[in-house]
DNA sequence: CGCAAAAATGCAGGCTCTGCAATAATCCTT
DNA sequence: AAGGATTATTGCAGAGCCTGCATTTTTGCG
């Protein structure tokens, strides 16, 4: 791993082309079980066989048998924390992280294929998709961090936050609260964009969903407009 | 069964009363363990043997192992959602949100004593609390539907299901996205609420952390002042 | 007391997951 | 190209989780 040689960094070589192979496989074939004899129906061996290795090695590659379910990897939370600390100094810390979000979610309405059978299995079990982005897409205590340095580098030169006249240890609290609030509530509606694109799919583009999410989130979670229908009170 | 007696609902009869002593006190051994030994190194069989009963008598009350360190139980669930209905018209969906959930976390700090060792617990094991508040205290499904009725029910008294003649697709969408993503997001607050307490459980207050969670939340999730310390970088 | 409902228990069995050691594949250096 | 080093795969043993079923014990009630 000292790399001596001109080994750049990642992803060439035969050895890690089969490893991503062997990963591949053994979410889709997961995936394509549970679609046919349901989530709970399908087990670590019968993935394995499908994907033609051993039960063992898929533990060598998921911790856990419903980690195989969780299409959004570990690489994701990483990205998300970059592009979150890439993002204009402008954008509100809302609007940053919708953004790095919105760049990670992209391949969602692009891997249409495996998505759908994908949106099939968790119709049916929805806790593991609330486990699946809650969890890793966002990955909240390492997104916390990236919006606490986020806010904390950026004190522009102008430093015009004008009322001075809040208790330092209030104002301390609050910067503690704040990095974390926004990476549990930025994944949560993240969650429920997809969530309810996945129930809904015909009716709208993911991204309006997930624009829309953030935008009654900016909103400070307004009643929305009632139907005008019958009688609109 | 159908009450011929004068037994009316619940808490009396010897056996009901021994059925939630042995209910606690796998709680409490529970979590005594996982407190002394760490939270993967207690089994069932210790916990039960612990509090006396058998193995195979823990799962007839637990449907898991982890559901035994999940303090906020089902009927938390029912609450909030009846208290959701019942709050006064005046308030907006998201304050009434977080004046049921502070009714049903008020126990939290009158039950100091184990909620401090199941903090304890708690801290090396966050993805317990995840799911356990996330997953029970709001049950988002259910608190959804409450939400969609009380916004809904503002028109007509037949609450039954909300209009379905709506026209425009877009506010069709909104009204059944508003719901699933105020419930998620404010269990999520909820839940940020006790993981920060209990971090800086000496700090402040849990009403005050809740509640300046929710006004985060009211205002949009703005950018919190900075430190003044003005030369920072 | 004696019957019926409910709870507790023991047991068998399947599934999940982990360490360990042996084997096989890949990579790298010479 | 050969050989050694690294890494992946595999089988196996074993602990733990969880469920269904049959049995025993407890509780409620006439």
């Amino acid at each position: 791993m000292q790399c001596v040689s001109e080994k750049n960094t990642a992803e060439d070589g035969w050895r890690e082309r089969k490893k991503r192979a062997t990963r591949a496989s053994l979410v889709e074939s997961a995936v394509r079980l549970a679609a046919e004899h349901g989530l709970e129906n399908v087990t670590v061996d019968a993935i394995s066989a499908a994907a033609g290795v051993s039960a063992r090695t898929f533990f060598n590659y998921f911790d856990s048998r419903d980690e195989v379910f969780v299409l959004i990897g570990a690489e994701s939370s990483a990205r998300v924390r970059r592009a979150l600390l890439d993002a204009p100094r402008e954008l509100s810390p809302l609007e940053a992280l919708r953004d790095a979000m919105a760049g990670e979610l992209q391949e969602v309405e692009q891997q249409t294929d495996l998505w759908r059978l994908y949106v099939e299995v968790l119709g049916k079990a929805p806790e593991l998709l609330a486990r699946s982005l809650g969890a890793h897409l966002a990955d909240e205590t390492g997104l916390a961090e990236a919006v606490a340095e986020r806010i904390g580098a950026g004190t522009s030169p102008s430093a015009d936050d004008g009322p001075a006249d809040v208790s330092q240890d209030e104002r301390r609290r609050t910067l503690d609260l704040y990095p974390r609030l926004l990476a549990a509530v930025g994944a949560t509606a993240g969650r429920i964009a997809v969530e309810h694109w996945c129930v809904r799919q015909d009716e709208a583009d993911f991204a309006d969903v997930f624009r829309e999410v953030f935008e009654q989130l900016a909103a400070g979670l307004p009643q929305p407009p009632v139907p005008t229908t019958s009688g609109r009170r």
